[in-house]
DNA sequence: TTCTAAGCCAATCACCGGTCTCTTT
DNA sequence: AAAGAGACCGGTGATTGGCTTAGAA
């Protein structure tokens, strides 16, 4: 299975956009922008900003990138165990296994003590 | 009492306002896999409340700058530079490229209405 | 750039961190800590969001198999309009059943 | 093997995005 | 002058559970 060509395919889906083409890009989001920006108004500092309206764009587009790897990677952990559901535990896999995704330590548990092996 | 009436006092914060909707984040994680791939109901749950705590996470960051420079609205720059201080130097070309584009597009209707 | 995953004195697992994440993990964890004492994070997850939608889901109209159905049965039977009414209005505030 | 739990349907209604006015930068 | 907050509104897709059986155990 083809893991690192993720990051390519990211750049590939937005390198070539025209003006016209953002806007229905921004439509073709899955994530809705004005839950985005109440979740922002959660931070303490934050609920006495002003948030401009691309602010909400840019964490869409983030956070599908986001759930993109953090499954895939998930996906890759399942398949080791010989398994075709993902799993919380498979989810903890993919965050325990990328230091990018360190920031998640307090919100999934780390109790899967399942190591990986040195890959070839 | 100004200052304490302004951040304290505001009701629990329901799930609705907490999560993305898990049909979404649902479609996205299946868009990322194989067909036979299936999805267990806590995986998504656990998925749903990771993008939470990643855009309070940025969020947190550009807030606090934008304080310290005495800013008082969270820009999408200030976004993009949280998410290089705290280390998503993937997502960085694609979503500077985003952005760049949706500028552009912002700059041209705009001289579209006058 | 070391942490321990428990903000407990319990102390006895620290692990390393992203360096570059590490400053704004602890913030944030403060910050979770004192959404957490004002007492607005509801601990549990509930088993529907919706009241309403809830009710509605039990009322709609079902295939042999259990899935959702189209508004009426294919097969035999004529359609039986059971207007239902349910007096009580139910207070559309979100109590969490489980 | 046993038996837990994910996918499957689509109708309502809470919520999203668009628009307006008013406030802030 | 430019841009966001907040209120309002109308259209719409997320929410939702019982049965089957894939597949975790």
């Amino acid at each position: 299975l083809r893991l690192k060509r993720f990051t390519e395919i990211c750049l590939e889906r937005v390198k070539n956009l025209t003006p016209t083409e953002v806007r229905e890009y921004g439509k073709k989001l899955e994530l809705p922008l004005a839950r985005i920006k109440k979740i922002m108004k959660i931070d303490e500092l934050a609920t006495n900003q002003m948030i401009s309206s691309e602010s909400p764009l840019i964490l869409a587009v983030a956070a599908e990138f986001l759930v993109e790897e953090m499954t895939l990677r998930a996906w890759i952990h399942a398949n080791q165990h010989r398994r075709k559901t993902i799993q919380k535990s498979d989810v903890a896999a993919s965050i325990a296994g990328c230091e990018m995704f360190d920031f998640l330590i307090d919100i999934v548990p780390r109790d899967e003590p399942v190591k990986t092996r040195g890959a070839s | 009492d100004r200052g304490e009436a302004r951040g304290a006092k505001q009701g629990v914060i329901l799930e609705q306002d907490r999560f993305m909707p898990i049909a979404n984040i649902s479609r996205i994680m299946k868009a990322a896999l194989p067909p036979q791939a299936k999805l267990s109901k806590e995986s998504k749950e656990c998925v749903q409340e990771c993008v939470t705590e990643f855009l309070l996470f940025l969020t947190s960051e550009a807030s606090e700058k934008c304080n310290t420079e005495r800013r008082k609205t969270i820009t999408g720059d200030d976004l993009v530079f949280a998410m290089e201080q705290l280390g998503f130097d993937t997502y960085l070309p694609p979503i500077k490229a985003f952005q760049k584009r949706f500028k552009e597009a912002n700059k041209i209707d705009r001289q579209n209405l006058e | 750039n070391s942490m321990d995953d428990n903000n407990d004195e319990e102390g006895d697992k620290t692990i390393y961190v992203n360096p570059r994440q590490y400053a704004r993990i602890l913030k944030r964890r403060q910050a979770r800590a004192k959404l957490e004492a004002e007492g607005r994070l509801p601990k549990t997850r509930s088993k529907y969001l919706h009241e309403s939608r809830h009710q509605h889901a039990l009322k709609r109209v079902r295939g042999e198999g259990g899935k959702f159905d189209s508004f009426e049965g294919p097969s035999s039977n004529k359609q039986q309009r059971r207007s239902t009414s349910a007096a009580s209005e139910q207070r559309s505030n979100n109590s969490t059943p489980q």
